[in-house]
DNA sequence: ACCGATTCTCAGCAAAGTCACAGGTAATAC
DNA sequence: GTATTACCTGTGACTTTGCTGAGAATCGGT
């Protein structure tokens, strides 16, 4: 997927967390470490000397943005993609990240960060070489300019439609269970009605597929299918 | 089956259970251990370190739910597919299930709890290597897609019905007896009539076996066979 | 603080799947 | 050849699952 596997350090003092991401980096190719602490981060970069980092910015040392002046300083120049919760201090990160940085607020989906990581590395580079581009019979879907076509019309789709709609093209003809869509579209801990999932089927549907032959398709009491139709 | 048997380890309360799962994921390779309470499991990864944990929600001690944060907590990154009644708390399980995680609810059938291993240890790249595929002279059965074909004709089949044809064709040659199957493609506390099997062998009859010649074939007085015809 | 867009909940409906039953057919025993 | 048993399959009631519309709640920009 990505040629040797760009290197992607992960720091968060919550296991659950980096475990979350170092997984889903992992399905797409990267090689990742993770870090719980600031110091932590600091010696993990100048050994493993990341692509980039994904830095919480809470931590129970040196908080993130310490860690990013201390980076700076020190002459290493890699991007980060900082974690905050959705409150005041969201604005401080987005003074400091003035660089190739980003930042992603606490909840998010993995396809969220996922994207975030895509958009940050090619920015860099570093990157897979890859197109950026998905696509499947008459359906093409653009990371980059975030646009959805089918047969050459521009479909317009809301952030979560696009996700999902992302998610389902990434594994074509794989089945994927409810389960596994909500964990990788919604906030991952989202505790809410599952049902959403059936309302969001149901737009992109009325979207995507409107008239034409259907390419996302219902497995009863399994999940959902992208693929072309069969005959 | 598994080059040298993947780790798991099955945790319930209900010593029943436990021995259901253990003898079905040892029949496909691998090596188990089981434990009834949450402190036997946490202490049973710490030794046995699975590659895989089956955890009960309900549990007398410590719940599944608090055994997963203390696991995450101190550093260990299982992934667990959690067994839950089909009620409220199904939705719980899902905000907590954030890892490679997924969930099973009660009473399941054998082949529902294995093909979520399969996904589950395949998505963890742990699991076998094989492709996820079973076939039988022109029958196939893919996984992923939870597709079957006939001659390469795709052909439509319910859950219950792939399930259900799906043990047969994992045992190809092997006549399964009745209540083999039924103890695995059905529900574990299923009461009812056992004659629901054959109309699901009929059922399968019409759609895979069609005009074709039978692959299906009725061993009286004991159960079923999937085997090519002989001349 | 407002307004429009987006996300999510909920409930009713429609469709599909599951299962019990019963009468029919084929195999086996005597 | 007939009786007996096991198995097959059509019918239909019941259950489960998924789809969709309507509207409440939330978000985001001005």
């Amino acid at each position: 997927m990505n040629e040797d596997g760009a290197r992607v350090l992960v720091v968060d003092d919550e296991p659950n967390i980096t475990q979350l991401v170092a997984m889903a980096l992992r399905y797409e190719g990267f090689t990742v470490k993770t870090a719980a602490t600031g110091r932590g981060a600091l010696t993990a970069v100048s050994r493993f000397s990341p692509a980039l980092v994904i830095l919480d910015v809470m931590l129970p040392d040196i908080d993130g943005l310490e860690v990013l002046r201390r980076l700076n300083s020190a002459g290493h120049k890699v991007p980060i993609i900082f974690l905050t919760a959705r409150d005041a201090t969201e604005d401080k990160v987005h003074g400091l990240t003035i660089g190739g940085d980003d930042y992603v607020t606490k909840p998010f989906s993995v396809e969220e960060l996922m994207a975030r990581v895509r958009v940050v590395l090619r920015r860099h580079g570093n990157g897979e070489p890859e197109s950026g581009k998905l696509a499947l019979a008459d359906l093409e879907l653009d990371d980059e300019g975030h646009e959805v076509r089918r047969a050459g019309a521009v479909v317009e789709l809301t952030n979560t439609e696009y996700r999902l709609l992302r998610y389902l093209l990434a594994n074509p003809g794989r089945v994927l269970t409810r389960s596994q869509i909500l964990d990788h579209v919604w906030h991952y801990d989202f505790g809410g009605d599952a049902s959403v999932l059936e309302t969001y089927i149901s737009y992109l549907r009325r979207k995507v597929d409107g008239s034409k032959p259907a390419l996302i398709q219902t497995v009863r009491g399994v999940g959902y299918v992208l693929r072309a139709p069969r005959s």
